[in-house]
DNA sequence: TCTGGGGTCCTAGGACCC
DNA sequence: TCTGGGGTCCTAGGACCC
């Protein structure tokens, strides 16, 4: 039997849970995000098919969606239900017998599997997720991690998609660097720069010519990227997190320093109680200003010893705030944590 | 198009030490 | 006098992803 890598991504997640809550939704533009409210500050976090039809994009400004889609219904993120059903899906992933489960985020994971019908494990590992939560998957299927998580694109909706080394130049070769799983609008754009538009002529790049325009790893990774290259076998170690953090950006521009220290305060002592929760002290504290309109700046500091304490790590974060000098309005204010490493 | 929130990893410069 | 070379840590910023 041979080892397969399956992609498994559920399709518009999280409009689809909103569906279910409401059938009568079913088929209509659904814009989900920020607090479901187009006139306040807020993105979109998934769109319904039909919303994308009308040019509705992830990441979009709910102000922007509802100019190009007005019928959409608009809901609020409901992030603790979201993960409640993402649950749900990944027990099922490990309910199936040796698979290993390689979870990705809410709503995608890896699954590695020794097979020889690599179609027919998809076939049921999609039955068994719409069985239990009535939600519909896409899986690609590939010889590593890399391969199958582009696949998926080719099978969506709710379809399924091969793809391996025997014809990643036919599928792949002629199309935008742009198209591959960790190279975005700039990378690909220095890439243009360099003479590389196609994922054929990335591949066919000097990985140390690369390494020295672009960066000793990441110019020898985005050959291996053109290449089709990448891990080839799923973890199912549970990930350790390396930093908790929560921000948060104002309805209004906060313009009174006090009230950003209380703000910063507030933000610290939520990070602490997440990590007291993981029993796992932070060593390092940062704090990011983005003053208006929309510049952003990062401080941080080593504790002088780790802590779950919610005053010490307050304390900290209004220290590191006391690094910045403007006091230019403030339009968002976020708090990390980072655990020491080992 | 007036741009969320939660993460990860890489790069580069300066400090500091031998 | 004003100059080496390597290694590691710290910090800020950039890029990417879901």
């Amino acid at each position: 039997m041979a080892y397969w890598v399956l992609h498994v991504d559920l399709d518009q997640f999280l409009a689809a849970v909103e569906i279910l809550r409401r059938p009568e939704l079913a088929g209509r533009p659904v814009v989900v995000g920020g607090k479901g409210d187009p006139t306040q500050r807020g993105v979109v976090a998934t769109a319904s098919y039909a919303a994308r039809e009308h040019g509705v994009r992830s990441g979009m400004p709910l102000r922007t969606a509802a100019k190009r889609c007005p019928d959409a219904v608009f809901l609020p993120a409901d992030n603790t239900h979201y993960e409640a059903v993402s649950e749900e899906v990944m027990a099922t992933l490990r309910g199936f017998p040796d698979l290993v489960v390689e979870v990705m985020g809410w709503d995608e994971a890896f699954v590695g599997a020794e097979t020889d019908d690599p179609e027919a494990l998809a076939r049921e590992v999609q039955a068994a997720v719409l069985a239990a939560t009535r939600l519909s998957c896409s899986v690609g299927i590939g010889d590593n991690l890399l391969r199958a998580k582009i696949a998926t694109e080719f099978g969506k909706p709710a379809g399924m998609f091969r793809l391996t080394a025997a014809d990643w130049d036919e599928v792949m070769g002629d199309r935008p660097t742009r198209a591959l799983w960790g190279i975005g609008a700039k990378t690909a754009a220095k890439l243009t720069d360099r003479g590389l538009t196609t994922v054929r002529e990335l591949a066919a790049a000097d990985p140390a010519w690369l390494a020295a325009e672009l960066g000793p790893v990441l110019g020898p990774w985005y050959v291996q990227l053109g290449r089709g290259i990448g891990r080839e076998r799923v973890e199912g170690t549970p990930w350790v997190p390396r930093s908790r953090s929560h921000e948060t950006t104002f309805q209004e521009n906060l313009t009174e320093w006090d009230a950003v220290r209380t703000e910063v305060a507030a933000l610290a002592r939520r990070v602490a109680g997440d990590i007291a929760t993981e029993d796992r002290p932070a060593a390092r504290v940062a704090v990011k200003v983005r003053f208006a309109p929309f510049s952003t700046y990062t401080r941080s500091a080593t504790l002088d010893a780790p802590t779950t304490d919610p005053d010490r790590l307050a304390a900290a974060a209004l220290d590191v705030l006391d690094l910045f000098t403007s006091r230019r309005p403030v339009r968002l204010l976020g708090v990390r944590a980072e655990f020491a490493r080992e």
